[in-house]
RNA sequence: GCGGCUAUAGUUCAAUGGCAGAACACCGGUUUGUGGUACCGGGUACGAGGGUCCGAUUCCCUCUAGCCGCCCCA
């Protein structure tokens, strides 16, 4: 007993009503008629047929999954702030296919990258062309980038972009094959002022959304010039200790020695901790970037954290790298992550443009907000609710609520119901103020009852004069009464 | 990609080798024109496919999906 009570409460104080993830459910097919079917006389063939159909799955592919209106809440929230961000630090917006040719990604990010390598979504048009579902923005910005000649444009040319990418992984709690990211580029400076201020605008994103325990990791992986000495270094360092090294971090070393440093195993990490790091060995050109690049965060009071181990899973990176982590209890999440990518537009044939970007993982921010508990800002609901009786008072409100809506009043509404009972047990779950009440007497005297739901009063007004006394209760009941004109 | 756990109603969870149950939610009703509380009634589920068995939601296998750990990242 006491047990139901408690989990009855605890129920209700979920904010959002979650939905079963996962409940499969099939849509039976003609079971009805495969009795029929059997004795009728049908051929093996076509028998086997019917029996063998896929049944339908009403079940989302693996790893995506639908945003219900429940959580629209959240999503609103991101997407004004988005709007916000991007606008005020001077991005354009630009939206790019979903799908590219496959080795335009395959030349950015790079073989021996866990993306390339396993998590493509690619296949074959029937066109024959091999294409794949974006993995991320970048390679796409930068191939509009030199497919519509944006290098006449001032600079620097600042992009923002929204959408879903795929990545064919397992799927976790926040980790899907289908998720949302915002990116923003800034194309056209080398100067680390705008590292700097790419790295503040995450971090005004994320604070405006009010999401705690945030931790910005930031380190300099050089330029392919000092890159290539460093690697050399720490090849043959890591070559002196290949049999410590664990099975991956074996192959690693042929393919992608840098991520060595990542590998989460503890003998790889306890080679690494003495190993050389690329910020010990940068170039002129590229310690001075990172030493301008932290004056310029302390500048801007942005925290940070130099991770000389953080090496990022895309080749293209040059120079500045970070990542966004949120942090708690011991487990860390990624939020987003960027870098620059000074080489890439000329990688893909462009001429020489020095780049950076960064991307926001927000199914994971909305993770985080959920967790954090972030208040969410109420959307304008309806205050009002019309009910009806008999079909003259029907035909007649459908005018009304048209009147209403005009009039700028948000109105709520259960037409296809006939009781009045269960109209205002409606009204009243959608907490409503008011009730306007139309019956078959209002209808042909042309009045309409408005009902105060809290105190119960009710008076019979004349329809003429219903929208100017509806705003006029509305305002004086304060908040914003009136849904404001577009 | 690897390892583990799980799958029963819209949701959260029971029970059972022989008719599958509760709570909440939903819909309707309790004088045919008045909500919240109360009472009454109703619909909806064994993820899919095979096997063992007289009989499987239950035992076994395969698949699918979700979750956890690893890996990876957002």
């Amino acid at each position: 007993m006491a047990k139901g009570k408690a989990k009855t409460k605890a129920k209700k104080t979920k904010k959002v009503k979650t939905v079963s993830k996962r409940k499969p459910k099939k849509i039976k097919v003609a079971k009805k008629n495969s009795k029929k079917i059997s004795v009728i006389s049908v051929s093996a063939n076509e028998k086997k047929k019917i029996q063998t159909e896929d049944p339908i799955l009403m079940q989302s592919p693996r790893g995506m999954h639908d945003i219900l209106p429940g959580e629209q809440l959240y999503w609103n929230q991101i997407r004004k702030s988005l709007n916000h961000a991007f606008l005020e630090y001077g991005f354009q917006r630009i939206d790019v296919p979903i799908l590219e040719y496959s080795n335009l990604f395959v030349r950015s990010i790079g073989k021996g990258t866990d993306i390339i390598d396993k998590e493509m979504y690619t296949f074959v048009t029937k066109g024959r062309d091999n294409v794949a579902l974006r993995p991320e923005f970048t390679a796409s910005i930068a191939r509009a980038y030199i497919q519509h000649g944006m290098n006449i444009l001032p600079k620097p040319i600042k992009l923002f972009s929204t959408g879903t990418v795929y990545r064919y992984d397992r799927p976790q709690e926040g980790r899907y094959r289908e998720h949302r990211q915002a990116n923003f580029d800034i194309l056209g400076e080398q100067d680390p002022v705008l590292d700097a201020q790419l790295i503040q605008l995450a971090s005004r994103i994320i604070d405006g959304l009010k999401i705690k325990n945030v931790q910005f990791q930031i380190n300099s992986i050089g330029c392919p010039k000092c890159r290539e000495e460093y690697l050399e270094l720490l090849t043959s360092y890591f070559e002196s200790k290949r049999h410590k090294l664990c099975h991956n971090c074996k192959k690693r070393l042929e393919s992608n020695p840098l991520r060595i440093l990542d590998c989460k195993e503890d003998k790889c990490a306890q080679v690494s901790a003495g190993a050389p790091q690329s910020i010990d060995h940068l170039c002129d050109e590229c310690r001075t970037h990172f030493k301008y690049l932290l004056e310029y965060l302390d500048e801007l009071e942005v925290p940070y954290i130099i991770n000389p181990r953080l090496v990022r899973g895309l080749n293209y990176y040059t120079k500045t790298v970070f990542e966004i982590w949120s942090v708690e209890e011991g487990k860390k999440h990624s939020l987003g992550g960027g870098g620059r990518y000074d080489e890439l537009i000329e990688t893909l044939g462009g001429e020489s443009t020095p780049a950076i970007g960064f991307a926001l993982g927000l199914d994971r921010l909305i993770m985080e907000m959920k967790r954090t508990k972030v208040k969410l800002y109420k959307e304008s609901k309806p205050r009002i609710f019309l009910a009806q009786l008999g079909e003259l008072a029907k035909k007649k409100s459908l005018k009304l609520f048209s009147d209403l809506e005009k009039g700028g009043i948000l109105t709520a509404e259960s037409f296809g119901r006939g009781s009045l009972r269960s109209q205002l047990r409606t009204a009243n779950r959608l907490g409503v103020e008011m009730a306007l009440i139309m019956g078959q007497k209002e209808a042909l005297d042309g009045t309409v009852i408005i009902k105060n739901m809290s105190s119960g009063a009710q008076e019979t007004v004349p329809r003429e004069k219903l929208t100017a006394l509806i705003k006029k209760i509305l305002k004086k009941n304060n908040v914003v009464s009136v849904r404001p004109k577009k």
